[in-house]
DNA sequence: CTTTGGTTCATACGTATGTATGAGTAGCTA
DNA sequence: TAGCTACTCATACATACGTATGAACCAAAG
């Protein structure tokens, strides 16, 4: 029959939620095993430790995000378009923790945890090397790639949030469809001209 | 002589200084009151309960970054001018806690804190009314207010905590003053691109 | 069948938490 | 001077926290 995941599988599922969420410090070891339906003593039997499942969750879902910039940016298309896919791609593709636990981290006046460290170079790596390619062709217009690519991701990221702002200040209900297709579009417009030459 | 503050000032300047930096959950009422010195029962007896407090705090830093947006829209300038002058304040102007406050609590699953919700009205107020005002004489392309108001504080918002990222990630040691003026220079010209028609 | 190693379990521990509370103090007013 | 109010204090409370630990269980190997 259908076996269930195994407890580490069950807890790294529990925890990317509750941690996405919620952050590392809302959230307890009992609440995490408590949803995985483990034993309380399962994390630091598994993990070590609370924070080194925090730190095994942003390794996975940092590696998931990191792939889909790689993935795209090793796609066909200009630049500036692969640019726009991966932006879309941020704004709109559903169970995606990683921008948000992001941001909280960056919030926090505490080391970044090293996954999310690697992370960020994979993610900086492969927008750079698209702006740099662009600035080659002539399409992207001069300046430092690494600012270039932190001002790109710096409108997904917080506007993927955008369904957190009450609508009559957002302008937008970001939880309706025809309003993220607006969103996307705008957001994908602001960063083409940005960068164009 | 010199009196020190009353203990309900001293508690919101310790509070302030914390949650800034800590977020809410990672501070306990016994370090702020510790920090205030003040007895473990101020707070419950001044403001009711620690939420109450952290309300008090964002209120108050709130209502401090929302007087400079509306006062800097105020001041004479071109719409796109003033927009920079804005941008170069949120990136540049020490002490200033409420971007940091607004993506944390962005970032978390919970109802935003009333008055973090009417700073962020006032904000996108001032944002949007200078907005409007350049696409009234031309200089600002047309598009949603709102979208492109929230495009524009998405980079200063996000890139004022480039110092949290590693430098040879960010491409910029955000702590050292020649490349802050770089990066307020980077901000300012890419934002202006994205508005400019 | 026995042994072994990995895993799960229930419980315990020391510490920490936010809030409550009665006592004491100080300043003000009639 | 007495009464009152606002404030501060020290302590208590119930609950929660992350981690540790020995016992029990299970599957695999010899």
């Amino acid at each position: 029959m259908n076996q269930r995941p195994p407890v580490p599988e069950r807890l790294l599922a529990a925890a990317a939620d509750l941690f996405a969420r919620d952050g590392f410090d809302a959230v307890s070891v009992r609440r995490i095993t408590s949803r995985a339906k483990a034993n309380l003593g399962a994390i630091t039997y598994h993990f070590g430790s609370k924070e080194a499942l925090f730190h095994a969750v942003i390794d996975r879902v940092g590696a998931h995000l990191a792939d889909r910039f790689v993935s795209i940016a090793a796609e066909k298309g200009a630049p500036l378009e692969r640019i726009g896919r991966i932006v879309t791609m941020v704004l709109t593709e559903p169970n995606l923790p990683a921008p948000t636990m992001i941001l909280r981290e960056l919030a926090m006046d505490r080391p970044l945890p090293p996954p999310l460290v690697q992370m960020m170079q994979r993610n900086m790596g492969a927008m750079m090397g698209l702006i740099r390619e662009g600035q080659a062709d002539g399409s992207i217009r001069a300046g430092d790639p690494a600012l270039l690519a932190m001002s790109v991701m710096a409108q997904p990221f917080l506007l993927r949030m955008a369904s957190r702002i009450p609508r009559d200040i957002a302008g937008v209900d970001g939880n309706d469809p025809s309003t993220q297709r607006k969103l996307v579009k705008h957001v994908v417009t602001t960063i083409t001209r940005s960068l164009a030459s």
